[in-house]
DNA sequence: ACTCATAGTTAGGTAGCCTAATAGTTAGGC
DNA sequence: GCCTAACTATTAGGCTACCTAACTATGAGT
């Protein structure tokens, strides 16, 4: 694969992300989550987890995994406990309140996005459909070497 | 199109979509431009745009713009000009340092992109290249819808 | 000419991210 | 067993980028 090709490839793919990120602000629908605050709650939502792995997950330094959780804890969603085997560590999870938003809040973003894919032809859902494991896997390599 | 099966792609989507748009931050290079401040200038790099229009393809309000440009214009990056035609308008345009430091920030973050492209398989390669004039429309689509 | 709309800036406030410094806890070498 | 080094989380302080509301200046319509 030429250096040119890949090169020219991700300016058009960076380009297209530029875009992606305005659209993901434009999801932020009126439940007073952020997108921000939604994606970490979708990390605690995977189970118990320590601040720590939550900064990791989401891509982020711990102190401002320990805020957004401050302020999701501020606003009755998650809960913090101390861990039985380690008591340095905190392990978060998720309230009854917190899982109820979180399940509505993504409702609300993916009917939103929903719509949008709505109005794309099928050949055009195909490709989006088909590019996420390779943007994915691509994020994995990224952001394996600049953590 | 079922509603499942848009509502299932659009959850699966908007993942790989938070996930990357953690990795464009990720790709800030030691160049003192922020992800933000590239993306403005890629937009002033267009011609002459007007505060305003620089907003709406940002997809930030008009003050916000205003701050970036008065950044960047600090910085000696970009300059403003009173509009002949329109008293009221701002035109901004790219100085010749501003057009060095975008040329050198795009680049820098290609080769970046571009090494992480390098890892993927042809066809996953092809996935994405295939998908972005799909994810641009799916953009258009729903930021218009929400300016 | 008067009014209303438009373009941009300023002021004030918030979220979210960072680094540096701190307190407490665990693990490993000796 | 203990002491040091490493790890976990929080606090403190600072920055950028975004927002709304209020303001100034100019243009456009009747």
């Amino acid at each position: 694969m030429s250096e040119e090709v890949l090169y020219e490839l991700a300016g058009r793919y960076r380009e297209s992300l530029r875009r992606a990120v305005y659209l993901m602000r434009s999801l932020d629908v009126d439940d007073d989550l952020s997108t921000g605050q939604v994606s970490t709650l979708n990390i605690v939502a995977e189970g118990p987890v320590r601040v720590s792995e939550i900064a990791r997950k989401a891509g982020v330094r711990v102190p401002s995994a320990t805020e957004q959780i401050i302020r999701l804890e501020n606003a009755g969603l998650v809960q913090r406990t101390q861990d039985a085997k380690d008591a340095r560590a905190v392990l978060v999870s998720l309230t009854a309140k917190g899982g109820a938003a979180l399940t509505s809040a993504n409702h609300a973003r993916n009917i939103m996005l929903g719509d949008g894919l709505a109005q794309l032809t099928q050949p055009e859902r195909d490709a989006i459909a088909g590019a996420i494991g390779a943007m994915n896997k691509l994020n994995r390599a990224l952001t394996g070497s600049t953590p």
